[in-house]
DNA sequence: GTTCATAATGAAACCGCTTTCTCAGCCTCG
DNA sequence: CGAGGCTGAGAAAGCGGTTTCATTATGAAC
């Protein structure tokens, strides 16, 4: 079969001697067909090298078995660097989606974009998965969008009433600020974002402070530093706390991700303090460079594979019908080498 | 508009009393149309969301405006951890198909998998993207078979009579030995692959071997071990170099890839060598990642930003039948800090 | 020996769009 | 004034499947 133009069902009846609609259905193991013609069609199909037509396919059945995963992107963030965490996600997410029999869209998108539904529109993917970081704000009318147009998708982050699979953030930042706390820190600074405009981050927030409080340490206002998710906020972050003479003492910090633990113990270090040694650090996520920086990083590792699956799943089932909740992710402590030092002072 | 069937050209058609296949040429601006009539017709278009059905457009046109990334993964390797660099790739080619108005899917495959072809066999992607390293005899019979087929492609490798897009690996070897070499280190080791399995790590080896030569100093064959690009063999590979006798007082590492270099340096470390001051190393890529290793590591960059764009563009013009060539993007020295000592004695 | 489910298959409609073919007006030109 | 030439638009034929509906054996049942 040299020939370009790909075998078609058409030509596959011809061969076996039967109309075009037995082999559509021969080639999805009808029951309406007998055994044996099944058998004699797939094999001429196979000898063929026959795929049946995913276009013609979806259009008739109005269905793409196709998931369309949108990563869009925190336009205050550096253009061309992807947050390793997301990267991580895709990878799981990719893999989940080959178990289930689904292909994978994949685009970024700037959350400014007017992208909204244009995969579901065009009927080019059955279901959206949206990951990203950003502002809660930015994303509510988008998500009321979506909703609103009845677009079956599933969202990475916190949860925000609609169909949410995300880590529990709070959580892990108990499990990191009690880990401080067992070590013997008091001062513990939080880098990261307390004002509910990222809700994963927020919610770690809310974990630390928990955990202060529940050991009985007050929150000191002063020991808090807004950052998003980059190294660069990250140290300036870290150099705005060191400035500030209110916070003046910390043993440590908790950062809300590896990233800004990672700009944090830049920060330190320029400043002639030892990360780990002068001040311990966690972080979170668990990206895959935290074993290899100086020292290795403490953190929160987000379950990307189980999160992975978990998504994939549940935007199946939504895209079925069945009606689903949302999900939540225990996390897990990883301890290295960034808490190892005794308190000491700043 | 809240009923589910999504509105169609003939819903258009119907409000703007015109025929549906007017309505078809007005939303791509067809010059058959008189500009007010495709003014209201667009319009219209607007107000009820419309989107172009993919399937039916792709179906009639015979092509899909889908690209397929298929990243394969070395069986060898960790299941679940995909290689940083790889991620980097999937980064901007994503970009670069958004740009190029080209959907993209992706997907991981095993080197085993009977994959070939069939994304363009169902028509799912007008043209596939190969990504992966992975021993070059087990490549060639899937490439034979795709030019067989006649399947678009291009991969992304090392220059092996198909279509491909590659870093100038060699040059970069020649970058990073004579780095080493300037600095007056002599006995050079390189972790990687000098028997050409993986074509991209022999080119490095022969940009080394190459500068070596240059320079008057002479290849010895216990100074290089063979690895694949984890960490987990570099650090196989370096406990087997620092065993070895004949490697005795090398000064200085090669290695073919970051992971590698990170495997190294942790058994250096383990060994009480202290990268960086008592051996001095180089890697391959660029990762992320290596910025934050102690020391910084030095590395020759590969432009994955531009590899991106010129997979997909290569791609792209293959698929509308242009003649293209093989493309060679030049890579870049980064000094950082694991080169820091001078050169001493092992 | 009809009648009637049942099994296996074929014919044809249809999914929503693109594109070729046709055609009605309306000019231009010799 | 009749023969071409344009313009703008409609009718209809696909694209390659899926699915409904109709049809022909084939026994089973009465």
């Amino acid at each position: 079969m040299t020939n370009k133009g790909k075998a078609t069902s058409i030509d596959i009846a011809y061969l076996a001697g039967v109309s075009q609609s037995t082999v559509s259905r021969a080639l999805r193991n009808s029951p309406l067909v007998k055994p044996e013609t099944v058998a004699r069609i797939q094999q001429i199909a196979r000898e063929l090298n026959y795929k049946v037509d995913k276009h013609a396919s979806s259009l008739r059945t109005q269905q793409s078995t196709t998931l369309a995963l949108l990563l869009f992107e925190d336009p205050t963030s550096d253009d061309s660097l992807i947050n390793p965490f997301f990267l991580s996600m895709l990878g799981s997410i990719t893999r989940a989606c080959a178990i289930k029999g689904y292909d994978l869209l994949v685009s970024f998108q700037q959350l400014s974009d007017d992208w909204h539904a244009d995969y579901e529109d065009s009927h080019k993917a059955d279901g959206i998965i949206l990951l990203g970081y950003g502002d809660d704000v930015d994303y509510q009318p988008k998500m009321q969008q979506l909703d609103a147009q009845g677009t079956r998708y599933v969202r990475w982050g916190a949860d925000s009433g609609t169909l949410c699979v995300s880590s529990d953030n709070r959580q892990g930042g108990i499990l990191a600020t009690q880990h401080l706390i067992e070590l013997g820190h008091q001062r513990i600074a939080f880098i990261g974002d307390a004002s509910n405009h990222y809700p994963e981050l927020f919610a770690r927030y809310q974990g630390y402070a928990a955990s202060l409080l529940a050991a009985g340490i007050s929150l000191e206002p002063g020991l808090q530093v807004d950052a998003i998710t980059t190294e660069e906020s990250g140290y300036k972050a870290t150099c705005a706390l060191l400035d500030s003479k209110s916070a003046g003492d910390f043993t440590a910090i908790f950062a809300a991700s590896d990233l800004i633990a990672i700009g944090a113990m830049q920060a330190l270090t320029e400043r002639g303090l030892m990360p780990g040694k002068d001040v311990a650090i966690v972080g979170f996520d668990d990206l895959p460079l935290a074993r290899f920086t100086t020292p290795a990083l403490t953190t929160v590792r987000q379950d990307t594979k189980l999160a992975g699956e978990t998504l994939v799943d549940k935007l199946i089932s939504r895209i079925r019908g069945e009606s689903v909740e949302a999900v939540t992710i225990p996390t897990q402590l990883i301890v290295r080498n960034s808490c190892g030092a005794l308190p000491g002072k700043v």
